[in-house]
RNA sequence: GGGCCGUUAGCUCAGUUGGCUAGAGCGCCGCCCUUACAAGGCGGAUGUCAGGGGUUCGAGUCCCUUACGGCCCACCA
């Protein structure tokens, strides 16, 4: 093989070789039972809906550079790739295909509803197979050195064991509870979407005023006068004929489902009417006049709330604020899935939301006092884009409370460390609301939910029984390890089977039928076919995506079982992601790890974060009793486009990363993307488009022409080293020792002394994440100190005999050590040019000034150890360089 | 409405605890195809550091305030 580098930097062609030969050497696998400090990495698993943009290249290189600087480091080193499985967009991407192209909608692709269920599930696995390697592909040609072998789906069978054993030990904790609650309905895709899922817009209305005739009004009267001597409120409400009070709505047609009108306790205007009732326009339905002083603010509108308990956020806390109280109010829903509405809407049953709110108005006649134009925002759903609409359903849900206070408090106190530090205060605000999860999603794609249920009826004792005897047989299966079950019975009082076997109970919402519900541990078809026989019928819906991405860094390790990879690289080392899933993702798996990883018996009493900030950051290590997933989170820029705005598959601006390959090469994007990885929270790329489509950016040049110049100086370089090595033949192998410190000219000791302050500053920048000071650092010593003045002296000291042997030395030393520290950002061009090096100059370094440990792959070489200083020379040659120039 | 962040050269961004004439890359102007590199070299122009006020011997940097932009959260019948 030629020594010489090809002339011209071509990435297209150096970029696959040298991926192959990692590859093919597999470099990237990891083995846990190797020695070494474990460092370990799990990817933000991409969706499997789209290609990969600029902002998953961005978040994935500087993976990569902490990957790569590790292995480097002589660390156990692991980077876990994987791919999202992501629900709804998933599903709503492939069945709007098949709506396109068979004009099917997804109950009608078979026979049978289970037929058709099953059809499309193998659809998205068929689609997923297709596009899911897309993303890997894309990983690869960024050079990522993944370890291949341990790529992971998040609906795959490793994962599914852990979303199992989760669930069944959240169910068992009475973590996971049935609850009919008012959810996000998506009317089209018709499921319900947490909040995360939706999007405000703003949308023209109305605001309707209504008049509601009091009932009762007699006693009313006297007392109106009494509360209006105190107050100072205008006279026109004064006024207002006591027959009447006027509720002002957008939404005109829930008036069907209301349940009560709230009005303030001290508003004089209305207080008098409290316990009193309304006569609802259209129904004519008595509701009570309640007095809620958390949702009435009497300085607005009326002073009167229409209450709408089963399509109202704020009216459904109303709800649950009375029950069980002598105020206490009904809750009627008025829906059906699809959005049209239901037989409690009397005549207006079948109707289409829109049309029945044009028919109530128009029906209203002389009770509508005033019409008039409002803007308000309007959630909709991130997927099918149509309005959302607060519905009453069954759902699961997690309570939030227990785990997220451990999950807060691991945050406060520093043990997991965000970088930079302010986006902590995202996840602390978010976490410290503790909203209970809502994890089922009527839909087919995705986890379908453990749990059985059967009806129960009030057979009381009997029944409990019944399921006792059952649960003692399958107690004798858990014996044998396989699998297990628990009963969850709303009426049952006695907490032992027959059998002496604990039953664990639980109260389930009053509004639910009373069901038993069965969560099975393990995928065990003996005990699955064991219910169906007795009538149990498993829930038809699926769990939240973000419910298997919280268990990602455990989970792709294995647990539950306790392999060695867990044990090995469990805590991961960092996260690196995103800002915009602090909360979805980020706080989900601090939760979900320390309940699942972390060592309960300890637990308690487990003050972590020591607040001592001397140490760097990078060398504290978490107690692992605790559980947490990872210490640090390193959050990446956001990657916007030339307009400013986020780039985004649904946006349609997103940049394909395999596009600026081909114009620039791996390693110029890479360098680039790392360069701009600033603090900031945004970054804006402008693009342009090229002829045949694509895109392609100048901003790439900059990684590009470092790219080219670091080509160039190492053809030079190489060049002069094969011309020393044939002047002196006798020596090339000679020892690296035999230059030493004495024979070092002071330019020798200026870029051997600004070579190792560089080794410092990239170390200092990595400890903190300062990934664009590392870029910026390797790029100053190497051009413009290394080349635009080492180099530059070099050609005049090789040819002086006296000076050439040392210079050679230096130039190699330097070089070397250039490369390992260039590497993690720019993998290929310097791996490549290493192999030329080692035949060149295969023995490098200079005594205790470089050390240049041998290595036939740079992947595998040795990280630079950062050595003092020359405090003269790097005072005295500066002023050469004014002198010179 | 609450919170976070940003506003520095035409563009994209650095500027660490306040301290010498405010930096880089691209672009622009001029001169060089000098035997590693024109994807390069040398030289050059360009900034009331968003506006206003304050603290200080000294402010791009700290405090207050205004404007504009972005993001997160909540959403008012």
């Amino acid at each position: 093989m030629s020594t010489d580098l090809p002339k011209t930097y071509d990435p297209a062609v150096i970029e696959p070789q040298a991926y192959d030969v990692w590859i093919k050497e597999r470099a990237f696998h990891a083995d846990p039972t190797a020695p070494g400090k474990p460092y370990s990495i799990v990817i933000p698993p991409p969706n499997v809906t789209g290609a990969l943009h600029l902002g998953h290249a961005i978040n994935n290189t500087l993976q990569d550079i902490l990957t790569r600087v590790h292995r480097m480091m002589g660390d156990n080193t692991v980077w876990i790739p994987g791919i999202d499985h992501a629900g709804i967009a998933t599903q709503a991407v492939v069945e709007r295909t098949i709506k396109e192209q068979e004009g099917k909608d997804r109950y009608s692709l078979a026979p049978s509803r289970e037929e058709s269920r099953n059809e499309l599930i193998r659809r998205i696995w068929q689609w997923k197979e297709q596009y899911g390697n897309r993303i890997v592909d894309q990983l690869k040609k960024l050079g990522c050195s993944c370890d291949w072998d341990r790529t992971r789906f998040t609906l795959d069978e490793m994962c599914a064991r852990a979303v199992r054993e989760t669930f069944f030990k959240l169910f068992k904790d009475g973590l996971i509870y049935r609850g009919k609650r008012l959810v996000n309905w998506d009317i089209h895709l018709q499921t319900s979407i947490s909040d995360d899922e939706i999007y405000h817009e703003t949308v023209k209305t109305n605001l309707w005023h209504i008049k509601y005739p009091i009932v009762d009004v007699q006693a009313g009267s006297g007392q109106q006068a009494a509360g209006s001597k105190e107050s100072g409120l205008p006279a026109a409400s004064r006024q207002l004929p006591a027959e009447f009070m006027v509720v002002a709505t957008t939404r005109p047609e829930t008036m069907l489902g209301d349940t009560a009108v709230a009005v303030h306790s001290e508003d004089p205007r209305w207080n008098w009417a409290i316990g009193k009732s309304v006569k609802l326009p259209l129904t004519g339905r008595l509701v009570p006049i309640i007095a809620d002083d958390i949702l009435v603010d009497p300085k607005f509108g009326t002073g009167v709330v229409k209450v709408t308990p089963a399509h109202d956020p704020n009216d459904y806390a109303v709800w649950q604020r009375h029950q069980g109280k002598p105020d206490q109010i009904d809750l009627i829903n008025i829906l059906n899935p699809d959005g049209t509405l239901n037989e409690n809407a009397g005549a207006y049953k079948g109707m289409k939301r829109d049309a029945a709110r044009k028919k109530v108005v128009e029906d209203l006649g002389e009770l509508l006092l005033k019409e008039e134009p409002y803007e308000t925002q309007v959630g909709h759903s991130d997927r099918s884009k149509t309005a959302v609409e607060p519905y009453l359903s069954d759902q699961w849900f997690v309570k939030m409370a227990p785990l997220a206070e451990p999950a807060l408090e691991v945050v406060r106190n520093g043990t997991i460390k965000f970088f930079p530090e302010r986006h902590a205060q995202q996840y602390l605000s978010w976490l410290g609301e503790k909203r209970d999860w809502p994890i089922s999603r009527q839909l087919w794609w995705g986890h379908r939910i453990p749990v059985w249920s059967r009806m129960q009826g009030y057979s009381g004792m009997e029944e409990a029984k019944k399921y006792g005897q059952t649960l003692g047989q399958i107690h004798r299966w858990q014996n044998e390890g396989r699998s297990q079950i628990i009963e969850f019975n709303k009426t049952s009082t006695h907490s032992q089977s027959p059998n002496g076997m604990p039953i664990h109970t639980t109260t389930i919402d009053r509004l639910v039928d009373p069901k038993t519900y069965v969560c099975v541990r393990e995928d065990d078809r003996e005990v699955i076919a064991f219910l169906e026989a007795n009538g149990f019928i498993q829930d038809p819906d699926v769990l939240d995506t973000w419910f298997s991405s919280a268990l990602w860094p455990h989970s792709t390790l294995g647990w539950p079982e306790q392999t060695d990879a867990l044990a090995k690289w469990y805590p991961t080392s960092v996260l690196l992601t995103g800002r915009d899933i602090i909360t979805l993702w980020v706080a989900r798996m601090v939760m979900t790890g320390m309940y699942n990883m972390g060592d309960r018996a300890g637990s308690g009493q487990q003050a972590a974060g020591s607040k001592n900030s001397g140490l760097p950051a990078a060398s504290r290590q978490p107690p692992a009793s605790l559980g947490i997933p990872f210490a640090h989170v390193a959050i990446n820029p956001t990657i916007l486009d030339g307009k400013g705005e986020r780039m985004s598959k649904s946006k349609g601006n997103g940049v394909d990363p395999v596009e600026i390959i081909e114009t620039h090469g791996a390693d110029a994007l890479r360098f680039t993307l790392t360069h701009m990885a600033t603090e900031t929270q945004d970054v804006r790329l402008p693009v342009k488009k090229l002829p045949n489509g694509k895109n392609t950016s100048e901003k790439f040049d900059l990684g590009r022409n470092f790219c080219n110049k670091l080509w160039n100086a190492a053809r030079f370089v190489l060049g002069s080293l094969a011309t020393e090595n044939t002047e002196k033949k006798n020596q090339i192998n000679s020892s690296v020792s035999s230059v030493n410190s004495v024979a070092l000219s002071l330019a020798d000791k200026w870029i051997i002394s600004r070579f190792n302050a560089t080794v410092k500053e990239i170390d200092d920048a990595l400890a903190v994440y300062r990934f664009d000071q590392y870029a910026r650092a390797v790029y100053q010593f190497f051009w413009n100190d290394f080349c635009d003045w080492y180099v530059e002296a070099s050609k005049s000291a090789m040819k002086d005999p006296a000076r050439a042997t040392q210079t050679a030395q230096v130039l190699a030393a330097v070089l070397d050590g250039a490369l390992r520290l260039l590497h993690p950002i720019i993998p290929f061009i310097t791996e490549t040019i290493w192999w030329r090096l080692n035949e060149v100059r295969p023995r490098r370094g200079i005594a205790g000034q470089i050390d240049c440990p041998p290595s036939p792959r740079l992947i595998k070489a040795a990280w630079p150890q950062a050595r003092p200083i020359d405090e003269a020379a790097e005072h005295v040659f500066p002023r050469l360089q004014d002198v010179i120039s």
